[in-house]
DNA sequence: CCTACTGGACCAACGACAGTA
DNA sequence: GTACTGTCGTTGGTCCAGTAG
């Protein structure tokens, strides 16, 4: 396969009658260049089309302009949320973005999807993935010296973390069912090696506790409207009695709703759900879904941020940061019909 | 801040005590090298963690194993579903995915996408973006001599396209509902700059006047639940009669289904609703939807099979490549309750 | 004349320094 | 001395001779 020859800063510098230097102050808008020269030089860059090589720019440079990232679960709707957020935002600090995306946790892909990242020289990373089963130790082998961000992960000693409150968000939609008066309430939950959901279980069974109520139910599933269905359809079997169901998104509780429904429950009056994120659909669900919302676009922000200062300051002592998510009520939730012993 | 420098093929070559032409060897698999060499090589690789870097051996190959994306809209389900498999696919034959979104369609942001992607000298592109506004003749100016893949957009002269056939899958879903019965169908579509909205529109119309039949209605909004629900909020409070209903996607179904509820509709007797993708949680819409199914993995996958082949050989002629979707028939269609003249 | 290895040129840019006016 | 401009050395690799066994 022959390749067409690309133009180089060469031809330009040939072109304007100029050495190739001039071209390169030109396109790094160095100050010493004369008018003259200038003009010359963009419009033989403009008639060649040239666009400067940023291999050999960045191998010139030491630097690449590409930030690295771990996605996970790309295909739910908050990592997708996220990531679409994250290039946005890395675009117009003029950054790169490389995604490698694992398809599942274990150290193996995390670390091969690292050196991935390594090979293209990446100036920092964004690990968008809870990493549940590695060792502090293995993974800071293998990140040293590279400025990383943390996110939907446990808390990481001396590295940038960045996170949705779950355990806040999770007691949140558990206190709403409480205060409503609900006794019997379950949850269904993503898979426990996502963070997120750990915490999620963890915040809405302090809720309960601190309430002095039993949980009703706790079940685990796969993020899926299937998953829910499944889930909730065998909860209805077992005859398990609850009032209130807090799931864990939005689509598991779209599920749940159609199992209820097929089971001839009035919605909210027989029981009353919670979801988590808010997706656009959520608002037009039957009921309209109260659930919890998550701002995806600003946890992309704040990880890129992090990011930033980590990569200007590499010695800073780096933090964790919270974003807190906030409750919307819909038509979803409502005073249970037999408040066994409630306010009201 | 001062960067650590890192390990390159000479710190290798000095431990193994070889040149470094040899190492070069080893990381190539180039056959000539001693069992030796190759052990001492490799044990010295491993241990300085050495990472060759892209940009050099890109800068000195002339090919960069990247492959450029242009996408649109991709936190809609079906172009996130694509770009998701594009990226797995793309890992699995050691391609690096670049991935540029634009916002909106002008030739400024498609030709400053190009642009980018030009500077990291990409070996190919796949635009997976309706290019409805864009002359073919800019278009080939700024793509010439690169090999080009296009998705979701019109038929190109001389490029490779890949689709999936909107046409056929709306006139799927129309004969649908025209073999159930109905005589006043609707359509709700997408915006008309997306290719596809245009190709379901025609194929929707197509059927309906090959049945000899009317269109009920022909709106337009933006594929979101909300959308879909201002619009068929609207058409229900203008009094047009219909029974038969396509939607040009399942959110936008969702909506709509959401808006028949809320004006005491009962599904599917009154309306009949076909949606267009089959997200996962289409099953479990109430009324379960009956949907065109559309395979975006077989999509990335014929994209990413022709793009190979553009690069390969240059001078290949290329062809359209057209998918065909497939009709999933759940609860939400039925015979409409007043035939007023139809097989039954 | 193979097989294994080495030195040099080269890819496309940047940065430091020297040279010119 | 100041304002430009050009030469040379570097970056981390690959590829193509050439060479020794």
């Amino acid at each position: 396969m022959q390749k067409a020859k690309l133009t180089t800063i060469n031809d330009v510098a040939a072109r304007a009658g100029v050495s190739y230097q001039t071209v390169s102050r030109v396109i790094n808008q160095h100050p010493s260049v004369s008018k003259q020269a200038l003009e010359r030089v963009q419009e033989a860059i403009q008639a060649l089309k040239y666009q400067p090589s940023n291999a050999a720019r960045h191998l010139a440079k030491q630097q690449s302009a590409m930030i690295g990232v771990i996605s996970y679960g790309t295909l739910h709707y908050g990592p997708a949320q996220t990531l679409a957020s994250l290039e946005r935002e890395a675009h117009e600090l003029s950054y790169t973005l490389s995604n490698v995306n694992v398809t599942d946790l274990s150290f193996a892909q995390i670390s091969a999807a690292i050196q991935t990242l390594r090979r293209q020289r990446v100036d920092g990373l964004i690990i968008f993935a809870p990493l549940i089963d590695i060792e502090h130790t293995d993974l800071e082998s293998i990140c040293a010296d590279l400025p990383v961000v943390f996110t939907a992960t446990e808390p990481q000693p001396k590295r940038a973390v960045t996170a949705i409150d779950q355990f806040t968000g999770a007691r949140l939609g558990a206190q709403h069912l409480l205060q409503l008066g609900h006794q019997h309430i379950a949850l269904l939950n993503g898979p426990l090696d996502w963070y997120d959901a750990l915490l999620r279980q963890q915040g809405w069974l302090s809720a309960l506790q601190r309430a002095g109520i039993t949980p009703a139910a706790d079940l685990e599933s796969d993020w899926t409207a299937a998953g829910g269905y499944q889930q909730i359809s065998a909860l209805l079997e077992s005859g398990t009695p609850f009032t209130g169901l807090l799931v864990a998104n939005d689509q598991m509780a779209l599920g749940a709703l159609r199992a209820l429904h097929q089971h001839n429950y009035k919605l909210p009056e027989d029981v009353s759900i919670v979801g988590f994120d808010d997706i656009p659909e959520s608002a037009f669900l039957e009921p309209p879904l109260t659930t919890i919302h998550q701002d995806f676009a600003a946890l992309a922000h704040q990880s890129l941020l992090q990011l930033k200062a980590c990569m200007e300051h590499p010695n800073l002592k780096q933090h964790l940061r919270v974003l807190i998510p906030e409750l919307i009520i819909r038509s979803s939730t409502t005073t249970p019909k037999q408040p066994f012993r409630g306010k009201k």
